[in-house]
DNA sequence: AATGAATGAGGATTCATTCAT
DNA sequence: GATGAATGAATCCTCATTCAT
């Protein structure tokens, strides 16, 4: 039973890491296993087929990112310190590991023709849209969901390129840049 | 001569198309010398292997898109009309084609391995971010730089979510809202 | 445990008779693994790769051919009888096979590009000269090893007429030439 | 008309050539067209087939070799000479181009399983032991054609061995062990 | 719960060969 | 005489997946 879950979070680590390697989700499920150090046998046994498994993995990311946004907010008393929090929040460290940030570009393109995929991105996307949304209400009212959703695209345009060039703009930065974008919305 | 150019223009399109069936890179060679009326073998024979393929076809549409820029540009006369056509230049209907969205998007998946991808990635944001600096100059001075990269980078995220979610904004509305950002930033 | 070295011995015993078959190296996986009994992909399992597999026939056949040396060679007591029993080993009905002429054949060719095959044939060739010279040395001392050489290469040469012509000279016959030439140099 | 004679003929170096680079007959013929500065397409206007090619070339190598054999005995004036000559012709430098050596193991191969090379391997053979008994018998009587094919069988394992193991035997040596053979012979 | 053994299906790539020009 | 263009047919090898144990 607490196998199980052990067995699982190690193939779902082992996933992660993997696609980290390549890039991409040509990763053989056999390579995930040796690494999680189990049988392919047993990643088709708990998760069914491969694609299954590539879905717990960017499950288990987005739920780890839910974490940090919980947290960052529980200590947040202001407005305005929950959109730093929340704005800081998606360029963490954890962000941009390899495994995560190849997760997230496969992520992407899995979401075209996969619906469990699909469905998995929107609440993503609805989620960020909506605690930024939550945020900037008292401060601007009606514009707080028109604010968000340009705050939420930048974030995830200026994500593209930190993780896409690791040699241009650090995470803090990167945050700076939307925050600055914040700064100028609530001043508009 | 003639034959070769318009050969391989022929497999460029079917390539395309054949990821935007898909969403992925996992279309046979087979399946996209079928689409383009020729045998496999002769995309090896002008392509050298898959990747070469995929990676002329991104170079098309990258062009493609210059092309539009250029266009664009050529009928503006104001910095401001300059930036209104880079603007919408990215969001124009040729962009949301389902190839051209499916190979957007597996080009980030090819950026994190293939070198020659990422170089072909660089060039492009490089040319936006160098074209919006330059149009933003006149009316922002020491200003320009910054905001072209809070602008550009906004555009990759509304364009990723007006791709990925054909249900939500419409590329009208997507360009509005990188519009009402420029807007705020310059009455900043 | 046992099904590993039962399944490898049966796509070796498969791919010398293949090879027999065709005379070359230009036989596919799939075609051993037909007659074995066992999918192609079991022999990439196995073997790893094609080149290997044929290398382990042909270790394969190297074994057999030490193994009927040292069963000659046990029951025989004087020099002249091991001597007869060297040179008759090399032409046992089992070396007539098709599959296995067809191995040496083939083997001659490999060793010139592969060092693992380089490897084997020196092996071989090096083995046979060090009984010839070990059995000679009794009777002819200093000579031994210079006789051993040109014994043994007299017996590949001869091998090879007989193996690649089977209407010339028969097994025994063959065997006969070589005795005929150590009892010269015996008397020299 | 000359030019066809020509381009055979360079046609026919190149496929020496090309077979000596990669020591097998798994050469491309577009590789030796390249080789040979011509297309690809002409090789086989020329020669048929790729069979046919190699076997152009073997049969080219064995002209030589009996050319060299000619010129050789047209020199010797006594049987004694005449032994010496025919078996230093076979250890002549050319004998040890990488192209022939490869080109003769191939034949070996091709000989099971092609009417056309194993002709040609039994010419081949039956000239060297005609030869040879020719120049024994003055010598040896009745015993000539027994000596030759022994004589004939060596020469062959020598050359293998010799061609086989470059850093082994050189030309020299292994002729002096076939002459040390006929020695003994004629002193028996 | 866990795996070793086995495979079907497929896919990239190669190459001898053809043929119109 | 010579070739560029084009392809059909193979073949090696990979991998997700199954299943008996």
């Amino acid at each position: 039973m607490g196998a199980e879950i052990q067995r699982k979070q190690q193939l779902i680590n082992a996933t992660i890491q993997a696609i980290g390697e390549t890039g991409s989700l040509d990763v053989t499920v056999g390579k995930i296993a040796k690494i999680a150090g189990v049988s392919s046998a047993l990643a088709f046994h708990y998760f069914g087929d491969k694609e299954a498994l590539f879905l717990a993995a960017m499950r288990d990311i987005l739920q780890r990112y839910s974490r940090d946004v919980s947290a960052a907010l529980a200590v947040a008393d202001t407005p305005e310190q929950r959109l730093d929090a929340l704005i800081r929040a998606n360029f963490g460290t954890s962000h941009f590991d390899r495994g995560v940030i190849a997760a997230w570009m496969n992520f992407y393109v899995l979401a075209q023709r996969s619906d469990a995929a699909r469905r998995l991105l929107r609440i993503y996307h609805a989620r960020l849209l909506s605690n930024l949304a939550h945020a900037l209400r008292p401060l601007t009212g009606d514009q707080a969901r028109s604010i968000a959703l340009r705050l939420s695209a930048q974030i995830d345009g200026i994500y593209l390129r930190a993780a896409l060039n690791p040699a241009g703009a650090s995470p803090e930065e990167a945050a700076a840049q939307v925050l600055a974008t914040l700064k100028r919305e609530l001043a508009f």
